[in-house]
DNA sequence: GTCGTATTCAACCTCAAGGTTGATTACGAA
DNA sequence: TTCGTAATCAACCTTGAGGTTGAATACGAC
């Protein structure tokens, strides 16, 4: 599994997640895929700014697309959030060892929680 | 503690991160506190740039700055971190779930999407 | 006080993100 | 074939992100 994943990646997911609409998009696939129009729904916006918006989903990798005569259902691509946290997650746990390394170095030998 | 940050909040930190600089600078922090300058030296762009992208950062709560003297040392906010782990494993873990009351429902041993 | 260092403020430029509307493609149904 | 539905393409507009340079501010050292 690429846990890895380049710059450019990293960019167009975390972009991808800076907007309210399509933080809606996510959280409406988790719950199954949808067409377009079905997305668009809830969104006081075109359908075209909403495919716009599916679109950018799908180059960050975040969602997939399959046909269904003319519809095109969104499905969820649940491997690129999990590089997403496991980015955030890297550097988060970096500064918290050292936090707690700072910490037995400062303080006396005390109890520490599992 | 908020686990539950409002859009904006969401926005400001996910743009924040939608770029290599400033992800960058999250990494370098996450190993300790650093000034403007020496955050700014392993990038080729003025120093002006380099503050407003740490700007960028503060207002999207991931770091957060003291004073010593003419320097104004910047330091990570992990819980700003955590925030956005928290957002994306919900979504990720509700569509986990779901899928796997489906596999239990619909699936003879067999292919499925990949 | 004056000087040097650290950082920010201000004005400016360029480009792309996010929206609009209108035309076009792709497909199933009748 | 024609019609209706689903979705995309294309042209356009406005705004803000990210960079530049030059001037201003804040502070410690001398």
């Amino acid at each position: 599994m690429d846990l890895e994943p380049d710059d450019d990646q990293l960019d167009r997911a975390f972009l991808a997640l800076a907007d309210p609409v399509r933080r809606r998009i996510v959280a409406r696939l988790s719950r199954g895929p949808a067409t377009v129009n079905e997305l668009a729904a809830p969104h006081a916006m075109s359908l075209q700014a909403v495919s716009k918006h599916i679109h950018v989903l799908e180059q960050a990798g975040l969602v997939t697309r399959t046909r269904d005569a003319q519809r095109r259902p969104v499905h969820l691509a649940p491997e690129a959030l999990e590089r997403l946290t496991a980015w955030i997650d890297r550097y988060r746990l970096i500064h918290e060892r050292r936090f707690r390394t700072l910490d037995a170095l400062l303080t006396p030998p005390q109890e520490q929680e599992p």
